[in-house]
DNA sequence: AGTCAAAATTGATTTTTCTCAATGCCGCTC
DNA sequence: GAGCGGCATTGAGAAAAATCAATTTTGACT
């Protein structure tokens, strides 16, 4: 099968994420000066963006939609290590000059910008503002790994599944419906668990109506409930 | 008891380490130049050099010892998010004006170098290298924090001890017998283990001749044999 | 050498999670 | 609307890991 992918020359002016992007902080005249191509990707669920130890070219800031980051091992087994959201970068690994650590695999219908990384480079050295916000994404990146660490390391299966339920919903803080293109196979992925056990204690939280289901939408019903079960301190409770 | 750090001034023109830290690549004059005012700190077992949570004012480079960076949950458990060697650097996510994000607890006779984090700061806006240079550090964090995602999402208990043990013997490369000042609980702790589980492990793999130990030190008698139960890619298999 | 406390080991048991296998459901195409 | 394929669900049994409870070993200090 084809790729869907397709690229066209992106309006950095017009776009919606400007203010949240690693080029927040320039002003419209900057902005113009750049001299930067920066392409606009649509691509849909199965579409892969990179594959893993190919040489990156490119870094790309997702503007809608969803991506998972995999890291595939010998045993054929996969693992998700990162999920991007609105607003995410990826790519960035190949700053250095460096091969990409994982395959970006598209979840959902998505809309990206494409930046050419050495491009990128240049520019991040002619511009402070562009460098602090690169590094800011960097940090950022390492203290979410380092929380899924202490997931992975400390809480069990109904935990670690019900803290994953509740960062998702925050990234879509205003709907009460929120996408959920994944199956139970990526969710066991990036919680280091089997398919059927993260079926099971779906069916548990369905049962217990703590979250409701329907064609790749998903409800939280009892964030409260889901933050209990997931050990949260209460600094960190959803309302 | 009383904390056993003690401090002076420090002289990075004498320091052994001094080309692979931040400041490589600068040269004498310019290291002259700084201005920085860089304390020397000697510590052992069991001292804190800060705790998670508070607001951070210096950031170190190990130069020698070891030092183990906990995240302590409500629960009480506790989680090693990281372990530092020679050469390491930590408190760095203070450079964004942030809290201390673990506690950093000495785990060997430790010689540490301390830096004011503001200076740094300045220092690092003013040096392209410097800034590179701890860029690159983050980078790194970042790689091998998501190396361990992948170790505690889809690795057992055998295979996880097994990639532990040959990745702390690489960090002294021309040592037989290495410095291993960590308990069954730390290991347990870094691995997402139980203290028994780790324990029995380790017994087992004495019992196969894999590995020998005595009064703190450690010695890895079949790397092969190690590296095959760590289910690594040959290309990262040891000698 | 003797004492003590911390750490390691071991065993027995329970809990958690995985694996394998079967079945059910949903959305698609023809 | 029948048939198909990918997911999800469920069950049963096995394996992995945690927990609880003793001991034993070790190392530090006297």
């Amino acid at each position: 099968m084809n790729s869907e992918i397709t690229i066209k020359r992106s309006d950095c002016l017009q776009c919606r994420m400007r203010d949240q992007s690693i080029f927040a902080g320039l002003d419209t005249e900057e902005l113009c000066s750049l001299g930067m191509e920066v392409q606009d990707i649509h691509c849909r669920h199965g579409d892969v963006l990179y594959r893993m130890r190919e040489p990156a070219r490119y870094a790309y800031t997702l503007r809608n939609g969803a991506v998972k980051l995999v890291s595939s091992l010998e045993s054929g087994q996969e693992v998700i290590v990162r999920l991007l959201h609105h607003g995410d970068l990826l790519g960035f690994e190949g700053m250095q000059g460096e091969c990409h650590r994982h395959s970006a695999i598209v979840l959902a219908p998505s809309q990206l910008c494409r930046l050419d990384l050495a491009e990128l480079q240049r520019l991040s050295e002619r511009l402070p503002k562009v460098r602090e916000a690169i590094l800011q994404r960097w940090q950022d990146a390492l203290q979410k790994s380092e929380e899924r660490i202490i997931e992975l390391g400390a809480k069990r299966a109904e935990a670690r599944l019900a803290t994953f339920l509740l960062q998702w919903a925050q990234r879509y803080p205003q709907l009460r419906s929120l996408p959920f293109p994944l199956t139970r196979t990526d969710i066991a992925a990036f919680l280091g668990l089997s398919t059927e056990h993260v079926s099971r204690i779906m069916a548990d939280f369905k049962r217990q109506a703590l979250i409701q289901e329907q064609g790749g939408q998903l409800e939280i019903l009892k964030p409260q409930s889901l933050a209990h079960i997931a050990g949260m301190p209460d600094e960190h409770k959803p309302d």
